[in-house]
Order: structure tokens, then sequence, then C-alpha cells
DNA sequence: AATGAATGAGTGTTCATTCAT
DNA sequence: CATGAATGAACACTCATTCAT
């Protein structure tokens, strides 16, 4: 390839990313139905056509989205929680540390978890269960964190319950410090989180 | 008003409601923008034109579905915690009951709930509005339930922190236990949220 | 069925037929692909999107317009020419009859044979092949009768050929008649092409 | 014009012939209407946006290729036709020529052929009339080879009828040659043809 | 001359809503 | 009240043409 094409390859990388970065921002604003290509491509300070230039559809980008999305939560948590298993911290700090890892990622891809949690439901059967699935998998490997945890000795319980609850909270939190602006300090609230999740798993 | 008149009003307010299950059902399956008013009329067994008969447009089922979830949301839900204050059981069996409350009209409404969970973040501006200001008004009322715990000696935490991670819970857990359509035995469900949520707020 | 359903479904296939015979008009003024829903609604004297009450798509209604022509040429023709088989006429008076027949199924159906001729081999590959497949189905027919004139005494020749020679020229001449509004005497007409193409194939 | 002016004439020429024989072959393969810029443009090796150094626009090149077939039809077989007219050969013979000629043509150009004759009708009104008046005007040309049949002895006949029966039969029997990939031998071809066709407008 | 991203008018199709019967 | 044909605004997507490089 020669410099000249490299460098264009490079730009229309460029052009694509900020497709994307219009889009999740429409699609935060009006939501995924309501949002028009022609808002996307004004706020990416380009024409309706050349959005086609770029994507097959509007369900391409969506779509796009969505699979960077899958690999968030399926392969970087996962990272996140190998990371947890390898090391011997007692569990609150173990658990810390993996709370920040995930709060760092929810701050740099807010839009995105924005979507995932608030319309990606209501989009399409077809996004309903891929965002099911999604969850599904996170929470099988939170799972294995609260086996762990019984390891550690926490008290007989449900595992599936237990970890279902553990996604859901930190879910539902994390997104309503998104929405707040990250109002709330990030350690106060990862401390806090922590607690009710460790303890109320833990303590007999 | 006369006999007649009385029938005839039960009649309407029958096929009304046949209306709003018929829609419930759609919404449903699939998502309120794919939602077609054929697709609502033909699950009723009437036609097109008849659905304006009995509401002025497609946002207005809507708009009755969610103002019934906002009467559940925050007045059921509000007698029910009232209930919990009124009465000096232990935290644990206290709040057993009030999830079983919960679980009741969980079981009830279940449509209705999959919808404020799933899709009302992705209809329109408007209704993530009001989804959010109803979550928000629930968890004021779950965080009178903390300050009360606290004043039942849990430990010192920030008791709006502590009440999203409730919320967050008691609605991600009984979505996904509607989802697996009801699977796991209620009072399994009951126990384990119980105690992850009380000890978590409680212990030292 | 009721006597109302019925009399709507009378009324029904006559809309129908207007935006077929609005279609065929249009089709023919402007071309397949020039054509737009608009100018077909409009001479139909309806809207838009009433049209997609009775057609799938703007395909649909070529698709219907084509398997009518496609009966008309395989099967109408065909009879026409069991009827030819079943005489015992002398060639030349027998042929004269089966271009009568045609004659008066070109005056019936113009706008039709109009875009056979002219439009159908420039709308897709589909229709081309489509177009291609009758031309083809209707040369067997003629080929048979150009076996029955050898038969009858003609000279030894390729009969694939001159059914070929057959088909072209009553098309050919046919369509020039039909853009000519008919203006040269029906009888003279058929008299002139079947004393061509019978003498054509008959004399030594 | 210095020499390398001159050459680059001639590359310039070259480039523009290019375009036109992709062209061709791309209006064959999907018709005119559903050919896009850049299939040509590929298929010549190049990009969109050079096509416009060549042309004006896509309806340029067609009006390019059908003024190269206007000059066929007209000039061409004009010519042909004088040659006819002036050697003294007995009718057979001399039209058995003539199509020899024809079908030189038909197979040096054929795609030029398949468009005129599959095509031109179903691009817009402006052509469908241009190609009735090459039409009418070839007729005209052959009008006289018939008066000059009928002063050789020929029946009396409406020449004007007689005329449009060869036109079409050509026309079909050549497009049909053409569209079987010359399946049948030439020769046998063009004997059928012509016997058909004389013997058709001699014999009493 | 060559490239291909950018432009935007134009088109088929959808669907909530209306209304004559 | 019930019906379903009629309406037309709205939108995703296309593609000939332009233009900066």
């Amino acid at each position: 390839m020669s410099v000249r094409a490299r460098k264009s390859e490079i730009i229309k990388k460029e052009k694509r990313n900020l497709f994307i970065i219009s889009s999740l921002s429409v699609f935060e604003e009006k939501g995924f139905n309501n949002a028009r290509i022609k808002d996307i491509t004004k706020k990416a300070g380009t024409s309706v056509g050349n959005f086609y230039n770029y994507f097959k559809s509007k369900e391409d980008v969506i779509e796009v989205i969505i699979s960077g999305l899958t690999e968030l939560m399926v392969n970087k948590f996962k990272r996140l929680f190998i990371y947890f298993q390898e090391n011997r911290f007692p569990p609150i700090s173990a658990v810390k540390n993996l709370f920040r890892g995930y709060a760092k990622m929810f701050k740099e891809k807010k839009e995105s978890f924005l979507i995932f949690f608030e319309q990606m439901g209501g989009m399409d059967q077809k996004y309903r269960d891929k965002r099911n699935e999604i969850l599904d998998n996170f929470t099988n490997e939170v799972e294995k964190l609260i086996l762990r945890l019984i390891e550690f000795g926490a008290r007989n319980q449900n595992p599936k319950i237990t970890a279902r609850i553990w996604t859901s909270t930190v879910l539902g939190v994390f997104i309503w410090w998104i929405r707040s602006d990250f109002e709330i300090e990030e350690e106060e609230l990862i401390e806090n989180l922590t607690e009710v999740l460790v303890k109320g798993t833990m303590s007999n």
C-alpha cells in the first residue's frame, strides 16, 4: 500500500468513527427509532448520502455499536475478572479493584452503556435477545466470582440468584451514575457498592 | 344514568381493556415502535378504525399503560412500604414480607413491567424522562427504608447509593424472574434477595 | 360470504383493475423505470398509499401485467392454433383465420403488447429472460404450424428458422399496426401478411 | 498539432472507446436504467470521476451509442441497398448478398443491436421515438426494394406492409441469431430467410 | 488525467390516522 | 359502534454528478 493510500485509509477510519460517535449521540438523545440519518450526518458535518459510503444501513451502525459493547461486556470484563481470580487479595479489596475497572469503562463508554441499558430492549426482538444473551453471559462470569466467595467462606446460597443480584446492581448503579453525570464521587460509590454486595454475600 | 347506559358503559370499558391487553402483548413482542395498530386490533379481534373509538392515538395507549405503571410503582409500593414501617418485625422478615408483596405485583403485571424495564427507555425522550422520574420516586421511598435500617443499627453508609442498589436489584432480579417464566421458586428467590440486601446493608 | 362482503369484493377487484389500467398507461407513456407511483395513483384518482392496499410493490403490478401477457401469448394463442389444426381449410384461409384471432387480441390488449415488445427487454435481466421464454414458447407453437404446412406440400426448409420468421413478423407488424393507431385497414393487413408468409413458406 | 498532442489525442479516443465498450457490455447485462456508472468504470478499470472527463453524462454515452446505430441502420444499410440496386442479379441472389452484408454488421455490432432491439424502447419517450424513427427510415429503404421487386414481376401488394414485414423479420431473426450466439450456420439462415421473403413477395 | 469521497434531489414504501358506509 | 379503504406526510436509501486532492 502506498503512503497516500495508507493515509486515506486512516482518514476513512476516522470518518467512520465520527459517524459512530454522532450516531451514539443522536441515538442517546432521540432513541434509535426516532433518530434520523439526517440528524446523524448533520452532527457529523456531512451529507446524508455520504453516510452510506461508510455503512450499509442505519441498522449497520447500531450493529457496530452493539458488537463493540459485546466485546466490552464479554471480553474486557472477563479479563478484569481473570485478574481478580489471579490475585490473592481479601475479597473486599479485590472486588473494589474489579469495580474500579468497571467504573473506568462505564465512564469511557457511557453512551454505549446507556444504549445497552435503556434502548436495546426496545429496538427489536433481535436486539432484545442479543441484550439478554450478553447479560446472561456476563452473569455467568459473575457466578464464578460468587462461587469463589463461597470458597472464601460465604454463607450457603443460590449462586445463580446472587450473581443476578450483582449484575443488576452493577449495571443499574453505574447507569444511574452515568445519567447523574458522575455526580457522586467515584471512590465513595465503589466503596458503598462493594460493601453492600460483598458483605451481603459473605456474612452469615 | 339508565340501566342500559350503564351496561353499555361497562361493555365499553371491557373493550377498552381488551385493547390495552392486546397492546401490551404486541408491545412486548415487537416493541412499541414496531408494533402496528393492525397487530393490536387483529389480536383484539376487531378493525383498525375501531381502535380510534377508544383511544386518541397509539401514544394514548402507551400513556394509559404507563400511568397504570406509575400508580403501581408509586402508590402500591408506597402502601406496601407503609405497612412495612408500621410493623415492628425484625428487618429480615419485614423486608421479606415487602418483597412478597412486590413479587405478587410483578407476577400480576408482568407485561407492564417488561415494558417499563426493557422498552420505555427506547421509546422517546419523554418516556425516558418519565421512566427515570418513576425510578427516582421509587428510590426515594426505598431510601426511607434504608434510613430506617440505619436506625435499626445498620452501619454508616450513603443511603442514596444503597437505595439505588436496592432499586436496581429488585427491578433487575424480578424482571429476570419474569423473563425466565418464574422458573425459580418464589420463596427461594425472595429469601436470597432479602438476605443479600439486608445483610449487605446491616452488617458491619 | 354476505351480500355486502361480496359487493365490496367486486369493488376491490374493480379498483385493482383500475390500478392495472392506469399502470399500463403510465408505463406505456414513460417506461417502467420512469413511471412514478404518484403518476399511477393520480391517473387512478387516488392516493399513493392506497396503491399499496392493492399491490405489494411497483414490481408486483408489472408482474401481474406480464403474467396476463404470458397467459395470452401461451394459452390463448395455443387455443387459436388448435382451432387451426382441427379445421381442414386450405392453408391461406386457415392462416387468415388464425391471424384474425391474433389481430383481435392485439387490438384488445394493445398496451400490454407494447410493453411486451418495447419495454420488457429493458427492464431487468429477469424480465428479459421471461420475455425470451415467452417468445421461444410461442415460436414452438408456430413451428408445429410450419411442420403442418410442410405436410401440406411446402418446400423443404429449416422449420425453426421459418417459425422464427413468422413470430418476428407477426409481432413486429402488429406492434407497428398498434403504434400507427390501426391506420391500415385490418383485412388488408391480414391479407398481405398471410400471403407473404404462406406463399413464402409454401412455394417452390 | 505537435506529435505529442496528436499522440495524446489518440490515447484519449481509445479511452473514450473503452468506456463505450464497457457501457455496451453493462447496458446489455443490466439494462440502461439499472446500469451504474460504477459498473461501467469498474469494467473499464478506472474511477467514477474519470468517466466525466470523457462524457457529459450517462445519457451522453447512450446518445453516442445510438448515433452510431443510426449511422449503421441508415447509412450503412443504405449503401448496401444502393449496391443491390446497381447490380442486375436475379432477385434471390441479390437479396442474399444484401443479407450477407446485414449479417456481417449484426455480428460486428451485436451489443448495439441488442440494445436497439431490446432496450431502447424501455428507456424513455425520447429514445422510443428515436427508435421508431430509425425503424421507419429503414423501412422506407426496404420499401424501395419491394417496389423494385414489383417491377421485377412481384404480385400486386401493399408495399408499405410488405416492407414492414421484411424489416420485422430481418431484425427479429438476426437478434434471435445473436442471442443464440450464432448457433445456426450463417449461410443456412440467410438462404432460408431470403427464400421466405423473396418468394413470399414475388410468387403469385 | 485520475481518484473516490461528498453532495442532495429524488423515489418507493410505510403506517398512523381519518372517514364514508 | 364497526369496518377497512383512503390519505399523505415522513423516511431510508440510491446514485448521477461534482470537486478537492
